[in-house]
DNA sequence: CTGGACCTTCCAGCGCGCTGGAAGGTCAAC
DNA sequence: GTTGACCTTCCAGCGCGCTGGAAGGTCCAG
């Protein structure tokens, strides 16, 4: 497959793919004799992991790892899971971070409601932050 | 007051404080006649509202047209509560996301915590993710 | 034999908010 | 007069995941 096939059947960008090949993803492919890169349909199988892995919300270069694993023929499933249980961690962080973010805004915004704007000190800029 | 002294009261860096005159933020100081930056006190007023706004999850463009209402002369308390209204939305919008790839993560590690890796087919990397 | 779709490499840039470093000027203390 | 802290400008780079464009080669249809 050349790749604008893989591109059109994975649904990434032949730039992605090129990219991807760069920064170690995806193995270089075969070439035609005119330096075509020729894939294998494989690769469709390891760009779906790729996408599954984002889709977790992991890192390319974690994605990467993963794929190096395996590609050294173990099964990462160890690797993987705590990858994802650092990544659910991770998220419940976040999750905790812009909550309290969310409810720092929500309360300048209780206060701005019963604010009069003449009271406002230019100094200050805004009495609303 | 010198660069450093600035620096020192607000807890930005000379970098940053330069980098926030570069972006529009700070208007250009005085100088000495050596050419050295020589603010008003005043700017660590500017400088503690742009951390409020930073602390409320605004982007440096969003206080400097904030700043820049009130450097016009208005009250710009109308603006900052629609930017404020706008921010909190952006935050729930992102909160969701977040929850619901937390959910997408903690379901795969349930469903790998079944798995026997064994089962794990090559082909598809990893059938945790 | 020409046009257009496809492929190649290489280099640059995005957005965001800084940060680092080089090369040089200034100022006060010793 | 020399050290060292401070200041100046300018240019480059970070991390992340691509994206864009230039300049050129290849392949097939008409």
């Amino acid at each position: 497959m050349r790749i604008g096939q893989v591109a059109a059947a994975s649904g990434a960008t032949t730039k992605t793919l090129r990219f991807y090949e760069e920064a170690g993803l995806l193995p270089p492919p075969r070439r035609t004799a005119a330096g075509y890169r020729d894939y294998a349909p494989d690769v469709l199988n390891r760009l779906d992991f790729i996408r599954r892995g984002r889709a977790a919300g992991l890192t390319l270069a974690q994605v990467r790892d993963v794929l190096g694993v395996r590609d050294a023929g173990s099964a990462p499933c160890g690797h993987v899971h705590r990858l994802l249980e650092g990544r659910r961690d991770e998220l419940d962080r976040q999750i905790a971070d812009l909550q309290a973010l969310r409810d720092t805004v929500s309360d300048l915004l209780a206060r701005a409601g019963d604010a009069d704007p003449a009271d406002c000190d230019a100094a200050a800029v805004c009495r609303f932050v």
